[in-house]
DNA sequence: GGCCAGGTTCGCT
DNA sequence: AGCGAACATGGC
């Protein structure tokens, strides 16, 4: 086995545990995620050939410095090269939080959230289509079992590699996915629905019909017409690829249940607002709702979001 | 046991 | 256009 090791250098202010935290949902593990004692890992599939990635952070918030190791083999320029584009990706390495910050600091409510969480990046998904199988696998179920359902899909059907005495997963590859059909995915709990737009998404990716990663280089408006046109694609998933995948930075999911609740408790004296409402009342936050929808879902789920919450007073 | 969960589609008016 | 049902499963 080969070790490699670089250093990336984010754009400051960064915080490493927090985006590593949100990378990770706050839980040590989610998913092929995994951050524990303050290494970021996660095994990588570079064409083929499965790398793990172990990140570490030997700067500070202001003064940033990240250093990842690669494990793997037959790592050469090329292979390291892709690696350190995914782990970019994943760390959120490239985004400036500036121009957000510029606007949330004069928001009496967003501004407990962006000095409370300053450093946070926007981690994004090594592909657009792992961040869509997971939105559709997460569509109105709770957390819980969303969880349940991408930790079964990842370790029962995604590759595997031991290494150092502790097994990591990748997630499936669209091809995969076809091969294990619907029953595959019925076997783990997915209803035959989910299971439908699954497929069919996959197998249209795996064919070169559908290019998501391309969606990244079009508007935003055209990448939600795009999106929203496939089977089992309606606007919150597209909104939380905006978000979550394409790093467009004015993404806002207002269909979201929990993103409602938060708004009520952000804006609207605790009720919960309609998505119409969340959407019009989001607009004063444009160009940067990508931040925002980042930062409260941040707040709320390492626990700290009534930290930050200023009473609504009228 | 019944109801709801970080939506979407489909089939009715 | 707008409304209700169905989808599968786990937790309260």
């Amino acid at each position: 086995m080969q070790r490699i090791s670089f250093v990336l250098k984010p754009t400051p202010p960064y915080d490493f545990d927090l985006t590593a935290g949100y990378a990770s949902n706050f839980r040590g593990r989610y998913g092929a995620d995994i951050f524990e004692d303050g290494a970021y890992r996660r095994l990588l599939d570079i064409g083929g050939q499965l790398t793990l990635a172990v990140v570490r952070s030997t700067g500070t918030s202001e003064s940033p410095r990240l250093e990842v190791e690669l494990k793997g083999s037959n790592l050469d320029d090329a292979a390291v090269s892709e690696a350190q584009h995914q782990v970019a990706r994943l760390l959120g390495i490239e985004g400036d939080l500036t121009p957000f910050y510029d606007m949330a600091l004069l928001d009496s409510h967003l501004s407990p959230f962006a000095r409370g969480l300053r450093g946070l990046h926007l981690p994004l998904a090594v592909s657009t289509y792992e961040a869509l199988i997971l939105a559709i696998l997460g569509q109105q179920i709770s957390t819980h079992v969303a969880r349940l359902l991408r930790t079964l899909l990842i370790e029962t059907y995604g590759s595997n590699a031991q290494i150092e005495g502790e097994t990591y997963y990748t997630f499936p590859r669209p091809e995969k996915v076809v091969a294990i059909g619907a029953d595959g995915l019925r076997a783990i709990k997915f209803s035959v629905r989910k299971a439908e737009y699954i497929i069919d998404i996959s197998s249209r990716v795996a064919s070169g019909e559908l290019d998501l990663d391309g969606l990244r280089h079009q508007s935003s408006d055209e990448a939600i017409e795009k999106l929203t046109s496939i089977r089992g694609v309606g606007p919150w998933t597209a909104h939380w690829l905006l978000v979550r995948a394409l790093g467009h930075s004015d993404g806002f999911p207002h269909g979201d249940l929990a993103l409602q609740r938060t708004m009520g408790m952000l804006v609207n004296g605790g009720v919960p607002m309609s998505a119409q409402d969340a959407l019009d009342y989001s607009e004063r936050w444009s160009p940067y709702r990508s931040y925002v929808t980042t930062y409260l879902f941040a707040a709320t789920r390492s626990g700290r979001f009534a930290e930050f919450c200023k009473a609504d007073e009228p």
